[in-house]
DNA sequence: CAGAATCCGATCTGATACTG
DNA sequence: CAGTATCAGATCGGATTCTG
């Protein structure tokens, strides 16, 4: 139960391994709900959505391996366990807002050409 | 044999649109490789390394679709198909260079913390 | 040359049920 | 509450073989 750190098998290529972070499922939307600060799992599962616990489990381990997020497990019942971003889960905002905000201005492109795309081959 | 179209489940998320694109294994190479100029399959394949033939064209494919690239077939024998960056795909150039960059300062770090929760970790 | 077809194992994701 | 355990389904990446 110790083997599935999910290293990519080019550790030195910098790119491939945030990539292999971000590129996942959950990440970014992880890194969007504690930019306002600390959550705990229920709270940031609920502010995700549909999202699995073991799911978000995985990301949020992985993310921490990463040292870009703190899991702060505080001693007392009910168990209350903090996720909070670290200064370099943090930094990581701005390359992904740069990613965003050229989704955003292009989605109707890439939308477009998909669609222009799909019908062409419909057509045979 | 025409239904994998890999969309995503939220077609409302541009951010999400744009990540399942670049996430994978290939395409950031590929916009990398073809930033010179076009290159016909094999010249790509080979400068890209290490990728099977139906892996590089079904990443060819889904870019193709988003409108980041065009195949220009030229009748001839023996076949000759070049890929070229459409402005939309060389645009992407600039996001990526962005997440390049935090990587490449930022990979110390996060290889650091890496290793030390799998320190941690195996002491136990 | 540029792929398509086929097959395969590995990985991902999720649903469900259970626990300290 | 905050997970873990287990299982099933889907998808992925890749090796191999074949073809217009």
């Amino acid at each position: 139960m110790r083997d599935d750190r999910g290293d990519a098998f080019d550790p030195e290529c910098p790119t491939r391994v945030v990539l292999d972070r971000i590129g996942d499922k959950w990440t970014v939307l992880v890194i969007g709900a504690l930019r306002d600060g600390p959550l705990r799992f229920t709270e940031l599962r609920a502010r995700i959505g549909g999202v699995a616990a073991k799911v978000l489990t995985q990301t949020l381990r992985a993310m921490e391996r990463d040292g870009l997020l703190t899991r702060t497990v505080h001693a007392q019942v009910p168990p209350r366990v903090d996720y909070e971003l670290t200064d370099l889960g943090a930094s990581l905002g701005g390359p992904i807002q740069t990613l965003t905000d050229w989704a955003e201005t292009h989605l109707t492109q890439i939308l477009g050409a998909r669609a222009a795309y799909d019908d062409s081959a419909d057509a045979r």
